[in-house]
DNA sequence: AGCACA
């Protein structure tokens, strides 16, 4: 009944946390900037959530149209293994026109604190800052991934599909597709043009059950990858989820449509 | 650019 026990892919890029100085702890949450601030904020949580969801169970998610909030989202996993992959895999990926960045956020969400117990309403938390002053205590297990309540009985329920999805720009949107159930025949999407079928080969091939690789000529970045039965599929997609052929383009791995 | 808890 264990199936897929492996989510990790440590080979490739195993540590990705010196890009730019910004290294922030590990955390449930992931932060996403550089969003399309055109589209609307329950639009885009929709997308966010038809994306992400492959990557675990997700909480919540948070956006607003502020000002100073406005181009962002709070994805909120159920741990933080969901949340490294969805970070990893969907680093830089092209979201309706724009490549998203994602960084873990930097403070635990609410909906965790309050699931482990050690959430503080907001009024009694400001009598306790001080400036100027550096402890070193209050930072504490930010991962307790355990028993969380998924509070998560949105809006989200049953995702429409949600490819093109035309928005106030007028422009196609660049949104993968919402998951197709599961198919021995996968769906491989953002490869880079230069891809050819026997580079998806040496690929694809090492996972049990493979039969071939399609690509077609007038759709580059696209494929389809055949094995014997689902199972194996999954196995494959799994293990080459966000795989990255060149430093750009994490390739995208779903199901094709029946 | 911008780290919240609608």
């Amino acid at each position: 009944m264990a199936l897929l026990e492996r989510k990790d892919m440590g080979d490739m890029s195993s540590n990705n946390n010196s890009s730019t100085g910004t290294e922030v702890p590990q955390n449930m949450t992931i932060y996403i900037n550089n969003l399309n601030e055109k589209i609307k904020i329950d639009k885009l949580k929709e997308s966010l959530h038809a994306v992400f969801s492959q990557f675990g169970k997700i909480l919540e998610i948070l956006a607003f149209k502020t000002l100073k909030h406005k181009g962002q989202a709070w994805v909120v996993f159920e741990d933080v293994q969901s949340a490294s992959n969805a970070m990893r895999q969907m680093q830089s990926f092209p979201f309706y026109d724009k490549p998203m960045r994602i960084q873990y956020a930097k403070t635990k969400s609410d909906i965790v604190a309050k699931a482990d117990g050690t959430f503080v309403p907001r009024e009694k938390r400001r009598r306790h800052e001080e400036k100027g002053k550096k402890k070193k205590d209050q930072h504490d297990a930010n991962q307790v991934g355990a028993g969380l309540t998924p509070a998560y009985g949105g809006a989200y329920g049953t995702t429409p599909p949600l490819s093109q999805i035309p928005y106030p720009g007028g422009v196609k949107s660049m949104v993968p597709e919402a998951p197709a159930p599961p198919n021995n025949i996968l769906f491989i999407q953002n490869l880079p043009n230069e891809t050819t079928p026997m580079m998806l080969q040496m690929l694809f091939q090492q996972y049990p059950g493979f039969k071939e690789v399609r690509m077609v000529e007038a759709k580059p970045g696209i494929a389809f990858v055949e094995y014997g039965d689902e199972m194996q599929s999954t196995v494959a997609m799994h293990g080459l989820q966000g795989f990255k052929i060149l430093q750009q383009n994490s390739m995208l791995i779903t199901y094709a449509k029946k």
